[in-house]
DNA sequence: GTGTGACTGCCAGTCCGTT
DNA sequence: AAACGGACTGGCAGTCACA
């Protein structure tokens, strides 16, 4: 087995949706926006966005895309801040 | 194939689900895989990576850094991409 | 203003047949 | 072979009520 399939095994190595919820609160935190308001603004329940920024739920693309909008950002930027936080948890092992 | 002509008549304004799976399609045959190989690559059933392409099934994040891992693409750059023909579909409208 | 147990409906994902 | 699709099911997305 070489370097690639230690570090890129597939069974259950990052968690994804707690890198999500990770970032969806500091972007959330950083425009001063209440889970409660941030809600609201994209039309889902507040107790969802809670959900997901404590990791339990992990939201689908669209869901992303609607929550992106509320915050006024780019999807393409939170995709790549998920990105990098992902290298480097992988990193870290 | 396009994408106008799939959206319903339903409230979606634009259904992300069906970006994804033409990015991955093209991505795939740019690459000169079958959709075995990919499913292979992934670990995943062939008819999955069908669906997603067809537009039926709206893979969920975790499964598309899979998906990347396989195609060997950063996550981010096929987000880019999506977000691209998203922002293409709403101007045609 | 935020987290969470409990619940339910729906859809992601698989199996298998068809082309 | 290579792709599509009908039919099924388990698990999770998403909600509510309360803490």
């Amino acid at each position: 087995m070489d370097i690639k399939g230690v570090i890129s095994l597939s069974e259950q190595p990052v968690i994804i949706k707690q890198i999500i919820g990770k970032t969806l609160k500091a972007i959330r935190i950083k425009q001063g926006l209440s889970q409660e308001d941030l809600a609201q603004e994209c039309d889902v329940d507040r107790s969802y966005i809670s959900m997901i920024e404590v990791g339990r739920n992990e939201p689908s693309v669209t869901k992303i895309f609607d929550l992106c909008k509320g915050l006024k950002i780019k999807p393409s930027d939170f995709f790549k801040m998920v990105e990098g936080e992902y290298e480097k948890t992988l990193e870290q092992g």
